[in-house]
DNA sequence: GCATATAGTGTATTTAGTACACTATCGGTT
DNA sequence: AACCGATAGTGTACTAAATACACTATATGC
């Protein structure tokens, strides 16, 4: 810290960042999107997309600023998800982190084997797809950031409709049943999931279908949020 | 914010504060523990126990802090509960608040009838108990920080024992069910209420009953957390 | 000993969760 | 044209959990 810059208080504050924990789903796995560090501390390490919250403005605006430079996408679904203030995180000095966690349907960027490229948004920083049971080495507490948000998502996908977020806006329900077979690790049967989730009266049926190669074709469906809306003032919640 | 002082940045930078919701319970309703403030802004209104986050202190020893500063308790149960930054909280300039939920066993402290009476702990600010259906006059926003502990506190009991945090540590079922009902605004079925709760198998029944007056006396329960934690491993949740 | 107040207990019914197997429709191949 | 492989789509019987409900037990105060 110190005397030097413009900007002086009677005592010593912390540095305040956001950080995103963004999720998209690939064919058979979750991923988070990941930015190479081209700076010291943990240079080349990997970290999550974020950065200091500037004095003029919201938490989500500078969480919407910082996801629209590191996607080049708008209306990105995100929520806060906790915050990480212990004394060492950060070896520059004192640094409290508000961190989020962000749904993205990724389909709608160029995907590679590896995991997603998705680069020269950002200066000249990489920035990838990690599935997450294959992150790399990761700077500062960010690996404690993605596990309390997969914690996060993995027992919220349960009570609130927020796995959609995660799919094109139109999809089939063996698209939807395997994000939460994904989401879970573990295998749903399909009567009962199709039973369950249609149940919910959520989910507009659309007279369109996708085909996918050699096979019957999957009618695609879309979720209704105003339906949803309604259910929720009736205090009749989602479940799965 | 300006040009004094001894701690200097290049950027602005936000003050960063802890706020905490204390709930207690009373005979019949749940209350929340507020400090009559001493100053400007919204002299003379009522806030939450809170400060600044200082530079050496975690967040976890700030709250602790603060905590014990306005109840006078140690080991209090608390989490953290969300992060407010809305540009125009506090009228002196950008503040960042950390909001944390508290618990304590109200029945420790000396209560009066309008809401309990707790005073002399801290400097010459008056710090009361205030149901959560009458609050008074709310600094800041206060009143969105208790309305979303309320929210948080509400639906949490349903799924983690934590509400044995707002109970003496031995105690009758049906003070437990009443502090359910009171919570949840609803009555529930004294059979069901125990076959479940004794049905988890976390708690114990002591070999010691309460006299309270001209009834049959109560049988005493307590909290077994180590069994709580077991159950947990074993992927066997809390829910009533 | 009787009135009053709260503690404590079991069963039948309803509802929700789970387990499970076959037919339908497409493209591609022979 | 017939068949193969792959995924879509559907209903029912069983099991477990949630709910509704009424009486007996034990203390004190009069």
């Amino acid at each position: 810290m110190g005397h030097s810059g413009a900007f002086c208080y009677p005592y010593a504050r912390p540095a305040v960042t956001v950080d995103c924990v963004v999720f998209g789903l690939s064919e058979d796995r979750l991923q988070v999107l990941l930015v190479q560090r081209d700076e010291e501390p943990f240079l080349q390490y990997w970290g999550l997309p974020g950065g200091f919250v500037r004095i003029e403005e919201d938490l989500e605006e500078s969480v919407r600023r910082e996801l629209e430079s590191k996607t080049r996408c708008k209306n990105i679904y995100f929520e806060q998800l906790y915050t990480f203030g212990a004394l060492d995180r950060d070896p520059r000095g004192r640094t409290i982190s508000i961190a989020y966690f962000a749904l993205v349907n990724s389909s709608s960027y160029p995907i590679d084997e590896v995991g997603g490229e998705l680069s020269q948004s950002s200066g000249h920083k990489q920035v990838r797809w990690h599935g997450v049971e294959t992150l790399p080495q990761l700077a500062f507490d960010h690996g404690k950031l993605i596990a309390c948000a997969l914690e996060r998502l993995r027992s919220k996908i349960m009570y609130r409709p927020i796995g959609f977020e995660l799919l094109p806006s139109r999809f089939t329900l063996s698209r939807l049943q395997k994000l939460y077979e994904i989401l879970l690790g573990r295998e749903l049967d399909k009567r009962n999931f199709r039973k369950k989730i249609l149940g919910m009266g959520v989910l507009d049926g659309l007279e369109a279908w996708e085909q996918n190669g050699a096979q019957r074709p999957a009618q695609l469906y879309r979720f209704n949020q105003s339906k949803y809306q309604q259910k929720l003032k009736q205090g009749d919640f989602f479940e799965v």
